[in-house]
DNA sequence: TTGAAAGCGGTACCAT
DNA sequence: ATGGTACCGCTTTCAA
């Protein structure tokens, strides 16, 4: 059913019918009703090409995923969902093979010029991030989950990660702890630069020789965890604390210290951050998991909330959001033991 | 840069542009040439929407994101994703926050009437699946990742859950074990129920009877196989083995086994269904974890394969494809212990 | 308050 | 092999 056709139905013009149904102010609030219940009654749907042909708007927002099915992404993905339910505008997803951001460029330039989005979500940036200067060049509204240090002005939306490593790692040596790992994200993202700070502030504060050969950076698996954690077990003096950058690397490393007939929140104190998942929670880990926590779910629906406002008119330099993050103390913590034996 | 004013830059017709970039046999080589040269020049690039309203394609497939960020999720779209790079189809995400496939189905009408897909995606069908119905029903193009018991002619993409089944149970048996629980999904899915069928039959096929109480069904989460599994293990006698449906299940059957003092492959066997995510895999878990196998990723990248072909003409009807499941053994999985005292 | 008609930016039929 | 032009279905001036 075409609008022409609806319009004879009701005896009125294509003019009135879309200006009813688009909610214009002009059109008499008894014509609109019936207008509105024809509708539903027939079935009457503007063809959505037509009307982002005429309007310009797409409908929609972009996201790039890139190889990794990261498990970050698809908890974000339904935050946004969730938020944007009810709104007539979808997520669209890019495919790309690529992982870097820099090979990705000509998907966001894709994406920014096709007319297919009204605006795109730009995740895990670097400090000088190519896709968010790309962006700005192009005009085209974006909004960052993270942050960047680029002089760009753009919308962001980040949590404090520097803050809660600093508090996870304060803790620790508050504990007594004084060789603390940290198993970072990957090198050279901004949110693991922000962490890695965090954790080296720490021990500064409080008077610890910064180790670098504590820190390791990759990509938030279980086998990465596990991996990196044997072998620092196997060093002396060893540590006596981890830091995990995410849940799945909490795993390998629990797996790690067990394996090595370790006893976590007695002999090894582990700390994690937790992005909050359905399906694997820290309170039921045993022992419960410590942990930094912030809803990557709730990242995301606030993010589709912003890239709404962005689309409504709000500047994009006003758009700056920093989500504190919760220290939830749980048993995997506790006081270093008093001489590691290894 | 307007296809008109790009055609008078080359001192073409629209039409012949039109046809040189949409690679029509009719156009001069040379010509075409020089128009893909200058395209790429001048950024010239069609209107996506303009497009769309003239050939009536939408160039993209939805899937339907329930509130659940499930991660088998992640991993099937990433797929998808990988197979659709540098096809220019997109995958339109479309919100919803109704769980159940009953509420979802305005989300599926909606989106298979208004344009923004070419076809969708179905996931996890119930035997009788109201949404099969209705795509059927509406004439739009849909595959199936999993299986329905309709009689509507459908595409449709799945895995030998039942086979799978079958096979891990048996083992389990073969092995001696005579109490095996099955924590299964989600109660009502048809790969839920062919599953149970897998089960049922390897046991009776041995000679075991069938205890219903020994069958669990829910979300595929950590700590509902924790709390079932403990639940299970306080049990007398006690079950000797466990069938997990995911991976996330396993880790919580591995935690209440350890927590009740007992050792996995020795006291209680595992066996889990691992859709292969590049986070976490059973060969690292300690003891390395018996699994039945199928990628999740590829499933997406052959779904949208599949869904490729679907809209290039071939008949849905004869669109279907079950894949097998290999089970790997590894550690996890021994003979049944020869009493088993609670 | 309603309607007529000019686009939006392409594609594809029909000529040439 | 190339060009003229009638749509695709809707929104939005401009006029009434």
């Amino acid at each position: 059913m075409k609008l022409k056709e609806f319009a004879r139905h009701l005896g009125l013009s294509p003019t009135t019918v879309s200006r009813a149904l688009g909610g214009y102010p002009e059109v008499n609030e008894q014509t609109r009703k019936r207008v509105a219940e024809e509708a539903v009654r027939l079935g009457y749907r503007p063809n959505i090409n037509a009307v982002r042909l005429v309007t310009g708007r797409a409908g929609a927002i972009g996201v790039v995923m890139g190889r990794t099915g990261e498990f970050h992404f698809a908890e974000f993905m339904s935050g946004m969902a969730e938020r944007l339910d009810g709104e007539d505008i979808d997520i669209l997803v890019s495919p790309t093979t690529d992982r870097d951001s820099t090979d990705q460029i000509p998907i966001y330039s894709r994406l920014a010029t096709s007319g297919r989005v009204d605006a795109v979500v730009v995740h895990s940036p670097k400090p000088n991030d190519e896709r968010i200067a790309l962006l700005h060049d192009l005009g085209f509204p974006f909004l960052v989950h993270g942050r960047s240090e680029t002089e760009v002005p753009h919308a962001w939306l980040d949590i404090d990660n520097e803050g809660a490593l600093r508090r996870a790692t304060s803790h620790l040596v508050d504990l007594g702890h004084k060789r603390i790992v940290m198993i970072n994200g990957p090198a050279g993202r901004t949110f693991s630069l922000h962490r890695d700070k965090g954790y080296r502030d720490a021990l500064q504060e409080r008077g610890i020789a910064f180790d670098p050969r504590l820190v390791a950076h990759g990509h938030f698996t279980d086998e990465l965890g596990f991996r990196l954690a044997r072998s620092y077990l196997e060093q002396s003096p060893r540590p006596t604390a981890f830091v995990a950058g995410s849940m799945m690397t909490a795993l390998g490393v629990y797996r790690a210290v067990r394996s090595r007939g370790l006893t976590i929140g007695r002999d090894i104190s582990v700390i994690a951050h937790d992005d909050v998942f359905p399906y694997l929670t820290p309170e039921n880990m045993i022992p419960s998991l410590s942990a930094t926590r912030s809803s990557m779910r709730s990242a995301g629906a606030r993010s589709a909330d912003l890239v709404l406002q962005l689309l409504g008119g709000r500047p994009a330099s006003e758009i700056h959001e920093l989500w504190p993050v919760e220290l939830i103390l749980r048993e995997s913590t506790g006081p270093a033991p008093t001489e590691a034996k290894s």
